[in-house]
DNA sequence: CTTTAATACTTAGTAGTGCTAACTATATAA
DNA sequence: TTATATAGTTAGCACTACTAAGTATTAAAG
């Protein structure tokens, strides 16, 4: 169990980065006339492919009416297009137009300032970051507080603590490869979910085997 | 120099944790009847006490047009009031009407479901997450990426491991008394910003008596 | 002691984003 | 074959981003 003020000062420090990102994402599509929801759809594209507008909606936390706008809003630029699911005659697929991929690939997704201030973290804190950030997000999902990740630890492909090998002990079973815990995942476009029974037992071994200090 | 697969993921982890606060705000508003914006405007507020438009701007990340557009808004709503600066017949003053007291006493700064996840971490993990915010919070401001935050780091009376006590190694001259790390502050009402050399000073002293490990 | 310039803020115009509510069109169930 | 649910669109409202153009007030220069 965390200290309260731990906390209570790492919340302060989440809000502070998120209200920093939030502008960063304004001024970054200042010059492509785009707003940060737009620019998040299409990073969303890029790193999925065609979605449903109600899945964009679910993944961008609006509403299914706001998505549609903001949807709508890129399709007069052009950026995206839209068409008729095959499996389903009520369901509208989003995916890039070649205009849009053009614009998504020529911008980076986090901020230079953010990348360098976490290369300034010394390894064994970036890795400690991106392990408490992870249990976070871990736990919020299974709270149901925000959508499913696509993350390793909810994957049916991840094997935690398979090998003996210390600088790569987990396996992936769908590029059937050892990594390290440096190469987790909180984003990965070959995730499928795993069933709610394995997911919180593969949890609980890889809690048990990542010592909290 | 933090490897680059923890950069990536922790700025993938604090993009994912952004849009969910983002999202958070808005429904906790909606009761209100309060945009994020208003919110956040409501928040310094309290935390700050009276602040010119300007300032209320650049905390909020936004053109100084926008800002006095938020807060017209509220005064509308008679959450805040205004006031001509005694110091500068230009400036305004905002401060918290009592209905805005009310408000903003009425409501957490930060979502349960948050705090319960954060919670849920080990102590050790919670502080990790609290220096790495802490680094990266420091660095961006340094940067000139966000606007000076008030931190103890950067704060005249934080006087870095100057007691022998472990688990009380720091003092604060404002209260003069002993405090832990986990008490180190992100936001502090009583902080005064240090000149820039005493500030370096200092951060190099508590960077070195921090282990990374 | 004016004129000039800078600063603090406000207002208006434009585009877009949040919401709910009221649609249309398909798909599924009874 | 209705009934009901689901996917999405559209419209109305309030608000938030921006820039540009205004009004005070202060500070600097001649």
């Amino acid at each position: 169990m965390a200290r309260a003020d731990d906390i209570e000062q790492a919340a302060t420090g989440l809000a502070q980065l998120s209200l920093y990102l939030r502008t960063r994402q304004w001024k970054a599509g200042e010059a492509l006339g785009l707003t940060p929801s737009q620019i998040t759809v299409l990073t969303l594209l890029r790193q999925r492919g065609s979605n449903r507008v109600r899945t964009l909606a679910k993944l961008l936390g609006v509403s299914l009416a706001t998505a549609s706008r903001v949807i709508s809003a890129l399709e007069r630029k052009q950026l995206v297009r839209k068409s008729i699911d095959p499996a389903d005659g009520r369901a509208t697929l989003v995916s890039l137009a070649p205009a849009g991929v053009r614009v998504v690939s020529s911008r980076t997704e986090f901020p230079e300032a953010l990348l360098n201030a976490l290369a300034g973290l010394s390894p064994l804190e970036s890795r400690a970051l991106h392990t408490a950030l992870s249990k976070v997000i871990l736990e919020l999902q299974e709270s149901g507080a925000i959508e499913p990740q696509r993350m390793c630890c909810t994957c049916r492909f991840f094997q935690p603590y398979r090998h003996s090998d210390q600088s790569r002990p987990h396996h992936c079973d769908f590029v059937d490869a050892p990594f390290g815990t440096d190469s987790l995942r909180l984003d990965c476009g070959d995730h499928r979910t795993a069933d709610e029974s394995v997911r919180k037992q593969r949890w609980r071994k890889f809690l048990a085997a990542t010592p909290p200090d």
